[in-house]
DNA sequence: ATAAGGGCACCGC
DNA sequence: CGCGGTGCCCTTA
């Protein structure tokens, strides 16, 4: 665990930590985060954090998803995916979020 | 909608 | 320390 945070350390870390702050029934975007950490280009790195996210159950990568309201990817598969974002309030049209604008928390 | 290029952090060598 | 491969990406053509 404590190695796990090691690994993660400086930009994963703050990534996680931004979702951890994502209220339930929003989501927000790689970009987004990528932004609040000061490198509007690392929205790439962010995903990868997420992917190797040691607090899988407990950090909500679900929420994260891409700039263009698409869902994006996941490490456990899209269908579970879905399938937290809809338990949370979120609908999923055409593997898009429903009213992504509106949806979208902002740090 | 598909293709190509850019760019950044992590990991293994 | 550098190199190359990988990934829940983004943007432009």
């Amino acid at each position: 665990m404590a190695d796990a945070i090691l690994q993660t350390k400086s930009f994963g870390f703050c990534a996680l930590e931004m979702m951890e702050k994502i209220p339930k029934g929003k989501v927000t975007t790689y970009r987004q985060i990528a932004l609040a950490l000061k490198n509007p280009n690392a929205c790439r790195a962010v995903g990868n954090a997420c992917n190797k996210n040691p607090f899988a159950p407990k950090i909500p990568c679900h929420r994260v998803v891409s700039s263009d309201g698409s869902i994006g990817g996941y490490a456990f598969g899209i269908r579970d995916k879905i399938r937290l974002l809809e338990s949370e309030g979120i609908k999923i049209r055409k593997g898009r979020v429903v009213d992504f604008e509106k949806k979208l928390f902002r740090f």
